[in-house]
RNA sequence: GCGGGUGUAGCUCAGUGGUAGAGCAGCGGUUUGUGGCUCCGCUGGCCGCGGGUUCAAUUCCCGUCACUCGCCCCA
């Protein structure tokens, strides 16, 4: 019996880092006024296909999608953004031109070969600001994500930026590419020929040498934009200027979603490999009127937890798991024994502090070496001798110092 | 979905056509009630799984599963 491909279990030896980065999460959310929104991990099927779209990557091969007992086709979530608009539309959370700031945390599946840095089941923080179109939403959500990476320590990143303008904008955009890379037919790569008719943005950041080297040359989205969208887009810039976050525009920055418009960023880190995305987002305007909602203009971005994780390890700046700090030991006799398990618990309770007893009725020798491995700061010896007299030795194990108590002298030591 | 690499003790890895070793870790002793450093000893392995070749396979061949790196793409 083994876990499932591309699934892992979170040991207890490295669930440390996973808390610090929820820390993280509640922390840098908290000070920007998010609030968690907890989602289904699976949703219909249609969800998804119709906000991420049908020509991506994502829906067309990576869907965890199965029939129900009922028949329903369900689909364990591959990202988050659709299922948060669904839900939002669900429960009116923009209901009277309010907005709404939240933030989400889990486990999301796409069918794909696992390699560093990818997996079938993975984790995703993200943040959403729902029903604001201004740069300066963009901006705040922006900077949130800046101030969370920067709170983890990861240093060795890179944000990217681009604008994909407004749809009508960005149809004409995809006329003229694929004008452009009709023209030159040959040179491409399969895939991107057959991406040619349904998604050509995508062509742009194809990794294929022969699909750079024309996309270098192809039609610039920057020259097409209407006002309306190099205004918002030069706002979004200026005030990343004036905050000192550095940032690079990559005009081939297009994002795997159908559902973008205007602003999209990504986070990546020379700390990965391939998959050298921690995370990115964008603006999706039109997202709310797919679901038959009403038009609310939103932006948010998604964080993959396990390659913050990689990045992190990768430059060492995941603090020591704390240790525990008392080790209390007993031995031999029935009334040592008894003696350790009362202490303990009274130190516990008294101090708050992690206290560690060994349950397996070993020599004071093993227990020693163990509290020493451990890395516990003080040892309290309760021995048949002291046990008798209703006394202890505390031993501080960095200086090797030990005094005899009483009981009583212990517990206000701690209290 | 496609290509490369790997799978031997808890971990990191050596190794040979005649069913296996090291270091670290663990446990015990050196110290008959005291950890860390020595030194000594011990425990521990269907050599990923299935099949084939062979007198004999952990070693060679095939398949399979998993991991890993990359492609595609994304977190």
């Amino acid at each position: 019996m083994q876990s499932l491909r591309g699934t892992k279990d979170i040991l207890p030896q490295e669930i440390h880092g996973w808390h610090i980065v929820e820390d993280r999460i509640r922390y840098i959310t908290s000070l920007y006024g998010y609030r968690e929104l907890r989602n289904p991990i699976m949703e219909y099927t249609e969800v998804f296909k119709r906000a991420v779209g049908e020509d991506t990557d994502i829906v067309g091969k990576e869907m965890y999608t199965f029939p129900d007992r009922g028949g329903d086709s369900i689909t364990l979530r591959p990202e988050a953004t659709a299922a948060v608009v669904r839900s939002a539309i669900q429960h009116n959370l923009t209901a009277q031109q309010q907005i709404a700031r939240v933030y989400y945390s889990g486990p999301f599946f796409r069918y794909e070969r696992p390699q560093k840095g990818r997996q079938r089941q993975f984790h995703q923080f993200g943040c959403e600001l729902l029903g604001a179109s201004s740069p300066e939403a963009d901006i705040e959500i922006l900077t949130l994500a800046h101030d969370f990476l920067e709170s983890l320590g990861i240093k060795s990143r890179e944000l990217h930026i681009n604008t994909l303008a407004t749809p009508e904008i960005r149809q004409l955009f995809k006329q003229e590419l694929i004008s452009y890379f009709t023209a030159h037919l040959s040179d491409l790569s399969e895939d991107s020929q057959s991406r040619l008719q349904s998604n050509p943005l995508r062509i742009l950041d194809s990794k294929h040498p022969g699909d750079k080297a024309l996309s270098a040359n192809a039609p610039r989205m920057q020259d097409m934009l209407d006002t309306e969208s190099k205004d918002h887009f030069s706002k979004v810039l200026s005030h990343l200027d004036s905050l000192s976050i550095p940032y690079t525009v990559n005009p081939l920055l297009v994002r795997g979603l159908d559902y973008y418009s205007h602003t999209v960023f990504e986070f990546t880190s020379t700390a990965l490999g391939a998959q050298d995305a921690l995370g990115g987002g964008g603006r999706y305007d039109h997202l709310f009127e797919h679901f038959g909602g009403k038009h609310t203009p939103s932006i948010g971005f998604a964080f993959g937890i396990e390659r913050l994780l990689l990045a992190m390890s990768a430059q060492e700046s995941i603090s020591e798991a704390p240790k525990p700090e008392i080790y209390v030991i007993g031995f031999e006799s029935e009334e040592s024994r008894r003696a350790v398990i009362s202490c303990a618990h009274a130190l516990r309770t008294l101090s708050g502090k992690q206290v560690i007893v060994d349950v397996q009725n070993r020599s004071l020798k093993a227990q020693m070496k163990e509290a020493d491995k451990l890395g516990v700061k003080q040892v309290v010896i309760i021995g048949p001798e002291e046990a008798l007299h209703d006394t202890c030795i505390v031993k501080d194990l960095s200086t090797g110092m030990q005094h005899t108590k009483l009981m009583t002298e212990l517990h206000n030591m701690f209290s």
